[in-house]
DNA sequence: ATGGCCATCGCGGATGGA
């Protein structure tokens, strides 16, 4: 079984390059971020000849998930139960029967803009959020993923410039801190339990020939639960679409399960 | 290098992204 992320960059430019992608990628769970789009443009039926069942939380201009999946997904829910928000940004589902099942937890997190300013000041609650209704989510589903465009590195590594970038966007202590307590409820991220290609990122400013000089950042990432962690097989990052052209600024994400 | 690119809304240029 195969689950992935992608953070398209609006649906409405990237679905050709959604639908070539699923055809080279029959994957059986595609989660999506930033569609830029309300509900009633998303395209099921395009989705639905390629095999897909889908699942859309969208919004207008800014924002908007979708979880695809081969059979239906479950108790679908949107956004954090418990935190308000009027951005849509997290859709969950459960795909799978039985002991196969697995909660998929699709998000786009907040950007953050600028340590300080009131946007990071929302993207530090709403980590808070996040993480306070995961734990009861873990309780209920011990088999689960969170996917998607978490806007922040965990280290180092994931950093194209680590010296030129401390302390900024997706790299400050205050981002880390969240996104390590979550890693804390029980969840591994999966890209790091398998050998990778030195400097791997999952997106690229559009600016200065920033693919082609890969100066870019590991910010889309896959995190599995302990119950699922003996069954995750490879983690990958495809960057094959980003070669496209208009392509998105993201790479998506794959994790195989056993 | 003061910024470079892309998408949206909407028809100019601001806003957000990361």
């Amino acid at each position: 079984m195969q689950y992935a992320t992608w953070n398209v960059n609006s649906l409405s430019v990237r679905l050709p390059q959604v639908l070539d992608w699923l055809a080279a990628n029959p994957v059986d769970v595609l989660v999506l971020q930033e569609l830029k789009m309300t509900d009633d443009k998303f395209p099921f039926d395009a989705f639905a000849q390629a095999g897909y069942q889908a699942q859309c939380f969208g919004q207008k201009t800014y924002n908007g998930v979708a979880l695809l999946s081969r059979t239906p997904a479950a108790d679908v829910v949107k956004n954090i139960p418990g935190f308000d928000d009027d951005m849509a940004r997290v859709i969950s589902g459960t795909v799978g029967d039985g002991e196969q099942s697995v909660r998929v937890v699709g998000a786009y997190f907040p950007n953050g803009q600028e340590p300080g300013s009131e946007k990071f000041e929302y993207k530090m609650e709403w980590l808070k959020g996040l993480r306070l209704w995961l734990k009861e989510e873990l309780v209920n589903h011990p088999r689960l993923l969170l996917m998607g465009d978490f806007n922040i590195t965990f280290d180092d590594l994931d950093v194209w410039d680590p010296e030129g970038l401390r302390d900024q966007i997706h790299c400050t202590d205050e981002e880390r801190y969240h996104l390590n307590a979550l890693i804390a409820l029980g969840l591994t991220d999966s890209h790091r339990m398998f050998s990778q290609p030195a400097k791997s990122f999952s997106w690229w400013d559009y600016r200065d020939a920033g693919f082609r000089r890969n100066r870019g950042l590991r910010i889309d990432h896959i995190l599995v639960s302990n119950a699922l962690k003996p069954r995750v097989t490879a983690c990958v990052i495809d960057k094959t679409p980003r070669k496209n052209e208009r392509p998105s600024d993201h790479a998506p994400v794959v994790v195989t399960l056993s």
